[in-house]
DNA sequence: TTGATTTTGACAATCATTCTCATTTGGGCC
DNA sequence: GGCCCAAATGAGAATGATTGTCAAAATCAA
Protein backbone atom coordinates (compact mmCIF):
# COMPACT_ATOMS: atom_id res chain seq x y z
CA UNK A 1 0.00 0.00 0.00
CA UNK A 2 2.96 2.05 0.41
CA UNK A 3 3.50 3.29 -2.83
CA UNK A 4 4.90 7.39 -1.99
CA UNK A 5 8.16 7.60 -1.53
CA UNK A 6 8.56 8.27 2.33
CA UNK A 7 11.78 7.94 3.74
CA UNK A 8 12.56 5.55 7.13
CA UNK A 9 13.12 7.46 9.64
CA UNK A 10 13.52 6.45 13.79
CA UNK A 11 10.46 8.37 14.48
CA UNK A 12 8.52 6.85 11.60
CA UNK A 13 9.44 3.21 12.82
CA UNK A 14 8.45 3.92 16.24
CA UNK A 15 4.73 5.38 15.27
CA UNK A 16 4.49 2.11 13.41
CA UNK A 17 5.88 0.03 16.63
CA UNK A 18 3.29 1.17 18.44
CA UNK A 19 0.51 0.80 15.71
CA UNK A 20 1.61 -2.43 15.41
CA UNK A 21 1.12 -3.67 19.29
CA UNK A 22 -1.95 -1.86 19.39
CA UNK A 23 -5.61 -3.39 18.56
CA UNK A 24 -7.69 -0.40 19.20
CA UNK A 25 -8.06 3.02 17.31
CA UNK A 26 -5.96 5.77 19.02
CA UNK A 27 -5.26 9.32 18.90
CA UNK A 28 -2.45 11.11 17.49
CA UNK A 29 -2.18 12.67 20.85
CA UNK A 30 -2.54 8.92 22.98
CA UNK A 31 0.09 7.78 20.36
CA UNK A 32 2.06 10.91 20.90
CA UNK A 33 2.10 10.13 25.04
CA UNK A 34 2.59 6.31 24.57
CA UNK A 35 6.41 7.23 22.73
CA UNK A 36 6.73 9.72 25.61
CA UNK A 37 5.80 6.50 28.23
CA UNK A 38 8.33 4.24 26.92
CA UNK A 39 10.97 6.58 26.71
CA UNK A 40 11.21 7.28 22.87
CA UNK A 41 11.34 11.59 21.83
CA UNK A 42 9.18 12.13 18.82
CA UNK A 43 7.60 15.79 18.38
CA UNK A 44 3.87 16.15 18.31
CA UNK A 45 4.03 17.17 14.87
CA UNK A 46 6.11 14.39 13.28
CA UNK A 47 2.85 11.83 15.20
CA UNK A 48 0.34 14.06 13.22
CA UNK A 49 2.37 14.42 10.15
CA UNK A 50 3.24 10.65 10.20
CA UNK A 51 -0.14 9.04 11.06
CA UNK A 52 -1.58 11.50 8.29
CA UNK A 53 0.78 9.87 5.63
CA UNK A 54 0.41 6.34 6.24
CA UNK A 55 -3.88 7.02 6.26
CA UNK A 56 -3.03 8.70 2.77
CA UNK A 57 -1.12 6.06 1.66
CA UNK A 58 -3.71 3.46 2.80
CA UNK A 59 -1.38 1.85 5.89
CA UNK A 60 -3.33 3.03 8.83
CA UNK A 61 -7.59 3.16 8.88
CA UNK A 62 -9.09 7.11 9.97
CA UNK A 63 -11.98 7.45 11.51
CA UNK A 64 -13.58 9.91 13.89
CA UNK A 65 -15.17 9.63 17.25
CA UNK A 66 -18.10 11.11 18.32
CA UNK A 67 -17.01 14.32 19.39
CA UNK A 68 -14.51 14.69 16.00
CA UNK A 69 -10.99 14.01 16.85
CA UNK A 70 -9.00 11.43 14.27
CA UNK A 71 -8.09 8.16 15.49
CA UNK A 72 -6.01 5.23 13.81
CA UNK A 73 -5.68 1.99 13.62
CA UNK A 74 -3.26 -0.70 12.05
CA UNK A 75 -5.69 -2.96 9.72
CA UNK A 76 -5.14 -6.59 8.71
CA UNK A 77 -7.23 -6.64 5.75
CA UNK A 78 -5.61 -4.50 3.21
CA UNK A 79 -8.87 -4.07 1.44
CA UNK A 80 -11.91 -1.79 1.93
CA UNK A 81 -13.77 -2.49 4.99
CA UNK A 82 -15.20 -0.74 8.24
CA UNK A 83 -15.45 -1.61 12.00
CA UNK A 84 -17.50 -2.34 14.87
CA UNK A 85 -16.29 -0.66 17.48
CA UNK A 86 -17.44 -0.75 21.18
CA UNK A 87 -18.20 2.64 22.42
CA UNK A 88 -17.13 1.86 26.01
CA UNK A 89 -13.68 0.19 25.81
CA UNK A 90 -12.74 0.57 22.14
CA UNK A 91 -12.37 -3.53 20.92
CA UNK A 92 -12.66 -3.00 17.70
CA UNK A 93 -13.78 -6.02 14.90
CA UNK A 94 -13.40 -5.57 11.00
CA UNK A 95 -16.53 -6.05 9.13
CA UNK A 96 -17.25 -6.06 5.63
CA UNK A 97 -20.31 -5.86 3.78
CA UNK A 98 -20.23 -6.09 0.03
CA UNK A 99 -23.95 -5.26 -0.31
CA UNK A 100 -23.61 -1.96 1.46
CA UNK A 101 -20.70 -1.27 -0.76
CA UNK A 102 -22.56 -1.69 -3.73
CA UNK A 103 -25.72 -0.19 -2.74
CA UNK A 104 -23.84 3.10 -1.50
CA UNK A 105 -22.39 2.91 -5.45
CA UNK A 106 -25.24 2.62 -6.86
CA UNK A 107 -27.14 5.35 -5.05
CA UNK A 108 -24.48 7.54 -6.32
CA UNK A 109 -24.70 6.58 -9.84
CA UNK A 110 -28.38 7.27 -9.34
CA UNK A 111 -28.17 10.22 -8.50
CA UNK A 112 -25.39 11.25 -10.97
CA UNK A 113 -22.56 11.84 -8.66
CA UNK A 114 -18.85 10.59 -9.45
CA UNK A 115 -16.20 9.75 -7.10
CA UNK A 116 -18.69 8.00 -4.90
CA UNK A 117 -16.93 7.59 -1.51
CA UNK A 118 -18.52 6.83 1.47
CA UNK A 119 -17.86 6.48 5.33
CA UNK A 120 -19.42 3.43 7.77
CA UNK A 121 -18.94 3.10 11.20
CA UNK A 122 -20.84 0.81 13.87
CA UNK A 123 -21.04 1.14 17.28
CA UNK A 124 -22.35 -0.27 20.46
CA UNK A 125 -21.24 -1.82 23.42
CA UNK A 126 -19.64 -4.96 23.70
CA UNK A 127 -20.48 -7.91 25.65
CA UNK A 128 -17.94 -7.21 28.01
CA UNK A 129 -19.20 -4.06 28.76
CA UNK A 130 -22.13 -4.55 29.77
CA UNK A 131 -23.37 -3.01 33.28
CA UNK B 1 -39.73 14.67 17.17
CA UNK B 2 -39.41 17.53 20.11
CA UNK B 3 -40.38 15.81 23.01
CA UNK B 4 -38.02 17.26 25.44
CA UNK B 5 -38.93 20.71 27.44
CA UNK B 6 -37.67 23.36 25.73
CA UNK B 7 -38.68 26.80 26.19
CA UNK B 8 -39.87 28.44 22.99
CA UNK B 9 -37.26 31.87 22.83
CA UNK B 10 -36.44 34.19 20.32
CA UNK B 11 -33.27 32.66 19.55
CA UNK B 12 -34.64 29.48 19.08
CA UNK B 13 -37.04 30.55 16.30
CA UNK B 14 -34.44 32.23 14.84
CA UNK B 15 -32.08 29.40 14.48
CA UNK B 16 -34.98 27.32 13.05
CA UNK B 17 -36.04 29.87 10.43
CA UNK B 18 -32.28 29.77 9.10
CA UNK B 19 -32.52 26.08 8.72
CA UNK B 20 -35.96 25.91 7.63
CA UNK B 21 -34.57 28.40 4.60
CA UNK B 22 -31.80 26.23 3.98
CA UNK B 23 -31.32 22.63 2.34
CA UNK B 24 -27.98 22.12 2.72
CA UNK B 25 -25.61 21.28 5.70
CA UNK B 26 -24.10 24.47 8.19
CA UNK B 27 -21.81 24.34 10.88
CA UNK B 28 -22.40 26.70 14.05
CA UNK B 29 -20.36 29.20 12.87
CA UNK B 30 -21.71 29.24 9.84
CA UNK B 31 -25.57 29.90 10.77
CA UNK B 32 -24.34 32.61 13.44
CA UNK B 33 -22.80 34.32 10.69
CA UNK B 34 -25.81 34.52 8.64
CA UNK B 35 -27.77 35.14 11.79
CA UNK B 36 -25.43 38.31 12.04
CA UNK B 37 -25.68 39.40 8.42
CA UNK B 38 -29.36 39.26 8.62
CA UNK B 39 -29.45 41.43 11.54
CA UNK B 40 -30.35 39.17 14.11
CA UNK B 41 -28.37 39.15 17.12
CA UNK B 42 -27.64 35.68 18.72
CA UNK B 43 -24.95 34.94 21.29
CA UNK B 44 -22.36 32.15 18.98
CA UNK B 45 -22.83 29.72 22.54
CA UNK B 46 -26.93 30.09 21.90
CA UNK B 47 -26.28 28.89 18.57
CA UNK B 48 -23.82 25.98 19.28
CA UNK B 49 -25.98 25.15 22.40
CA UNK B 50 -29.53 25.23 19.95
CA UNK B 51 -28.21 23.22 17.50
CA UNK B 52 -26.82 20.38 19.98
CA UNK B 53 -30.42 20.55 21.73
CA UNK B 54 -31.90 20.26 18.12
CA UNK B 55 -29.80 17.76 17.23
CA UNK B 56 -30.46 15.48 20.57
CA UNK B 57 -33.77 15.60 19.48
CA UNK B 58 -33.70 14.58 16.58
CA UNK B 59 -34.77 17.64 14.93
CA UNK B 60 -31.88 18.51 12.43
CA UNK B 61 -29.27 15.74 11.46
CA UNK B 62 -25.63 16.24 12.58
CA UNK B 63 -22.62 15.07 10.70
CA UNK B 64 -19.12 15.40 10.63
CA UNK B 65 -17.29 16.99 7.50
CA UNK B 66 -13.98 15.32 6.42
CA UNK B 67 -11.81 18.04 8.80
CA UNK B 68 -13.81 17.18 11.69
CA UNK B 69 -16.37 19.95 11.89
CA UNK B 70 -20.25 19.32 12.95
CA UNK B 71 -22.50 20.55 10.08
CA UNK B 72 -26.11 20.26 10.68
CA UNK B 73 -29.59 20.41 8.47
CA UNK B 74 -33.19 20.30 8.41
CA UNK B 75 -34.40 16.73 7.40
CA UNK B 76 -37.67 16.37 5.90
CA UNK B 77 -38.34 12.93 6.96
CA UNK B 78 -38.66 12.64 10.55
CA UNK B 79 -37.38 8.63 10.23
CA UNK B 80 -33.58 7.54 10.46
CA UNK B 81 -32.02 8.04 6.82
CA UNK B 82 -28.40 8.99 5.27
CA UNK B 83 -27.08 11.65 2.94
CA UNK B 84 -25.35 11.90 -0.60
CA UNK B 85 -23.02 14.72 -0.22
CA UNK B 86 -21.82 16.78 -3.23
CA UNK B 87 -18.09 17.52 -1.96
CA UNK B 88 -18.02 20.39 -3.85
CA UNK B 89 -21.31 22.34 -3.96
CA UNK B 90 -22.66 20.77 -0.61
CA UNK B 91 -26.01 19.66 -2.64
CA UNK B 92 -27.69 16.65 -0.39
CA UNK B 93 -29.98 13.92 -1.34
CA UNK B 94 -31.47 12.30 1.75
CA UNK B 95 -31.49 8.46 1.24
CA UNK B 96 -32.72 5.14 2.86
CA UNK B 97 -31.64 1.63 2.53
CA UNK B 98 -33.21 -0.69 4.66
CA UNK B 99 -31.23 -3.28 3.66
CA UNK B 100 -27.89 -1.85 5.58
CA UNK B 101 -30.20 -0.83 8.19
CA UNK B 102 -30.31 -4.37 8.97
CA UNK B 103 -27.10 -5.88 8.09
CA UNK B 104 -25.75 -3.39 10.88
CA UNK B 105 -28.50 -4.25 13.20
CA UNK B 106 -27.05 -7.92 12.28
CA UNK B 107 -22.87 -6.86 12.38
CA UNK B 108 -23.63 -6.04 15.73
CA UNK B 109 -25.69 -9.01 16.90
CA UNK B 110 -23.75 -11.45 15.55
CA UNK B 111 -20.57 -9.83 17.93
CA UNK B 112 -22.67 -9.69 20.73
CA UNK B 113 -22.87 -5.87 20.78
CA UNK B 114 -25.78 -4.02 22.25
CA UNK B 115 -26.98 -0.70 21.61
CA UNK B 116 -25.87 -0.41 17.99
CA UNK B 117 -26.41 2.38 16.31
CA UNK B 118 -23.99 3.58 12.92
CA UNK B 119 -22.68 6.44 10.63
CA UNK B 120 -22.89 6.57 6.92
CA UNK B 121 -22.38 9.21 4.37
CA UNK B 122 -22.00 9.26 0.77
CA UNK B 123 -20.03 11.69 -0.50
CA UNK B 124 -19.52 12.30 -4.28
CA UNK B 125 -19.40 15.23 -6.76
CA UNK B 126 -22.64 15.61 -8.32
CA UNK B 127 -23.21 16.24 -11.96
CA UNK B 128 -23.39 19.65 -11.55
CA UNK B 129 -20.19 20.28 -10.12
CA UNK B 130 -18.46 18.66 -12.94
CA UNK B 131 -15.04 20.06 -14.07
C1' DT C 1 -47.14 39.33 40.16
C1' DT C 2 -43.84 36.28 41.97
C1' DG C 3 -40.46 33.00 42.63
C1' DA C 4 -38.25 28.90 40.64
C1' DT C 5 -36.03 27.27 36.61
C1' DT C 6 -34.07 27.92 31.97
C1' DT C 7 -31.83 30.29 28.71
C1' DT C 8 -28.80 33.66 27.13
C1' DG C 9 -24.47 36.18 26.01
C1' DA C 10 -19.91 38.13 26.41
C1' DC C 11 -15.72 36.39 27.04
C1' DA C 12 -12.30 33.34 28.83
C1' DA C 13 -10.50 28.83 28.53
C1' DT C 14 -9.72 24.24 26.17
C1' DC C 15 -7.61 21.58 23.16
C1' DA C 16 -6.84 19.20 18.83
C1' DT C 17 -4.58 20.35 14.85
C1' DT C 18 -1.70 23.17 11.79
C1' DC C 19 2.02 26.34 10.70
C1' DT C 20 6.83 28.18 10.79
C1' DC C 21 11.32 27.72 9.97
C1' DA C 22 15.83 26.63 11.45
C1' DT C 23 18.17 22.22 12.04
C1' DT C 24 18.88 17.36 11.16
C1' DT C 25 18.80 13.24 8.43
C1' DG C 26 18.50 9.80 4.50
C1' DG C 27 19.70 8.69 -0.21
C1' DG C 28 22.20 8.93 -4.27
C1' DC C 29 26.68 9.80 -6.17
C1' DC C 30 31.69 10.23 -6.61
C1' DG D 1 34.03 7.78 3.11
C1' DG D 2 32.42 12.60 1.98
C1' DC D 3 29.00 15.88 -0.49
C1' DC D 4 24.76 17.81 -1.93
C1' DC D 5 19.90 18.28 -1.82
C1' DA D 6 15.37 17.28 -0.78
C1' DA D 7 12.59 15.42 2.75
C1' DA D 8 11.81 14.97 7.64
C1' DT D 9 11.92 16.70 12.26
C1' DG D 10 10.85 19.48 16.42
C1' DA D 11 9.96 23.34 19.49
C1' DG D 12 6.92 26.52 19.91
C1' DA D 13 3.58 29.80 18.18
C1' DA D 14 -0.80 30.26 15.92
C1' DT D 15 -5.38 28.79 14.56
C1' DG D 16 -9.95 27.79 15.18
C1' DA D 17 -13.82 25.09 16.63
C1' DT D 18 -16.03 24.04 20.71
C1' DT D 19 -16.96 24.39 25.68
C1' DG D 20 -17.07 26.59 30.30
C1' DT D 21 -18.37 30.55 33.42
C1' DC D 22 -21.62 33.10 35.63
C1' DA D 23 -24.39 37.08 36.15
C1' DA D 24 -28.41 39.03 33.82
C1' DA D 25 -32.72 38.25 31.20
C1' DA D 26 -36.65 35.51 29.90
C1' DT D 27 -40.28 31.88 30.56
C1' DC D 28 -43.36 29.22 33.22
C1' DA D 29 -46.54 27.83 36.60
C1' DA D 30 -49.09 29.01 40.51
ZN1 LIG E 1 -16.33 -3.00 25.35
ZN1 LIG F 1 -17.49 0.42 2.53
ZN1 LIG G 1 -22.24 19.83 -6.59
ZN1 LIG H 1 -28.89 3.96 8.81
Amino acid sequence: MTQNTRRPTRQRAAVEAVLADLDDFLSAQDLHARLRAQGQSVGLATVYRTLQAMATDGDVDMMRTADGEAVYRRCSSGTHHHHLVCRSCGRTVEVEGPAVERWADKIGAENDFSDVVHTLEIVGTCSGCES
